[in-house]
DNA sequence: CACAAACATATAGTGACTAAAAATATATGG
DNA sequence: CCATATATTTTTAGTCACTATATGTTTGTG
């Protein structure tokens, strides 16, 4: 017999979703309370009225309910690299998309929630590591896109250290987003600030490392 | 009393040299033999006749009784850029110092040693993870090195940006040679590979991400 | 040799995570 | 609507890294 498809509406899988919400919610509720390090996974089992294995079940790893479904923002950065227009360079579509979101930064709810977040994971070593794996991950992702795009060979060093430069940037300019968020920098203020750092980081990038620090 | 700093040649301090070799040797033959996650603790303290919390008393984690000691070639790295010569480039001098070390690659006992090592590491997810945190402070004390020598304010993107990339690329010539180091490549022309991709990448660092993967 | 400091060990415990089997809930064919 | 297959949860027991604490042992020093 073919195991059917789970039914959309039915109520075995809407419990499942209400089961992870429940765990996610009580666990997420925990962290901002007391931070991720001094919550234990069987505090968050019975925050949440269930078995811990039960929680290990819907969440593979602890760090994953504090990441829980989060939608990277580095899947975006990929894509705008995959679709960007015809003659524009791969930097200049990374750059693009990170520019982009210098508008919702500028929003109070984005600020909170990131100032929320960055007091959490920047105290807790395995959260650090885990943002590290997803960068790492993602730039994999990018390096074979611009390998495939450029027709390198699948062991030419140039994509992976392209894809890793535009990463680190990323990540150099959420580092510096976050340690200004939790200094109360807010609003339009905060999103210039950002929009001036991406700009003038990306112009050495894109002018090339040839001039930076030269030894006078 | 003034606590009098351990003298070299004292009996105690000669004991603790000798008990760190004894239970870093242990370590590193039950690795070899087993893998790292297939050995416990716990197993290191039996081969080495010690208690487990020896252990943990001279490697604070596991992942110490791997690396031990190790001098971590990015020491070298920052070092170059910190000494480079006058007109000198950062990214020139972190390339020169890349390809200074391609001559000891075509070293028997150096492709013998990347090979076991990349077997151990590579199958291990919490020993890649120590890799990546390593890099990552050897990042910081760049950017840090950078923004000093470049006058930089503390909370510049740029630094970081740039060190993020020049250590990336490094980190992908890493991946790269130990790719072929693991699929056969030994000696001058393991050497000359490692060097072809260098110059490549490097070359496209310096002159810029402007030209590249522009699409069609 | 006596005594203080450094060091090793035993013991007990925390916390993330896993394996396996039993218990319970849900879906489905008749 | 019921019997039964299947999915999910719980219980139980265990492994392993790592920590705290108390106690014993060794080594340096006056």
């Amino acid at each position: 017999m073919i195991p059917v498809m789970a039914v959309q509406g039915g109520l075995r899988e809407r419990k499942k979703q209400q089961m992870r919400q429940l765990i996610f919610d009580a666990a997420q509720r925990l962290f901002r309370e007391k931070g991720f390090e001094r919550v234990s996974v069987a505090e968050v089992a019975r925050a949440a009225d269930v078995s811990e294995v039960t929680v290990f079940n819907y969440f593979p790893t602890k760090e994953d309910l504090f990441f829980g479904g989060m939608q990277f923002f580095e899947e975006q950065l990929i894509e705008a690299v995959r679709n960007r227009p015809s003659g524009e360079s791969a930097a200049r579509a990374f750059r693009r998309s990170l520019l982009s979101g210098a508008d919702r930064l500028a929003l109070k709810q984005s600020a909170d929630a990131i100032l929320a977040a960055s007091r959490i994971i920047s105290v807790s070593p395995s959260l650090v590591a885990r943002e590290r794996e997803v960068v790492e991950r993602y730039a994999v992702r990018l390096a074979e896109l611009l390998a495939e795009e450029t027709g390198a060979r699948a062991d030419d060093v140039e994509p992976m250290s392209i894809a890793g430069a535009l990463m680190a940037t990323h990540r150099a300019l959420v580092a510096h987003v976050r340690e200004r968020v939790l200094r109360g920098l807010r609003g339009e203020r905060l999103a210039d600030d950002y929009r001036t750092q991406a700009r003038r980081t990306f112009a050495r990038l894109e002018r090339g490392l040839a001039g930076y620090a030269v030894k006078p």
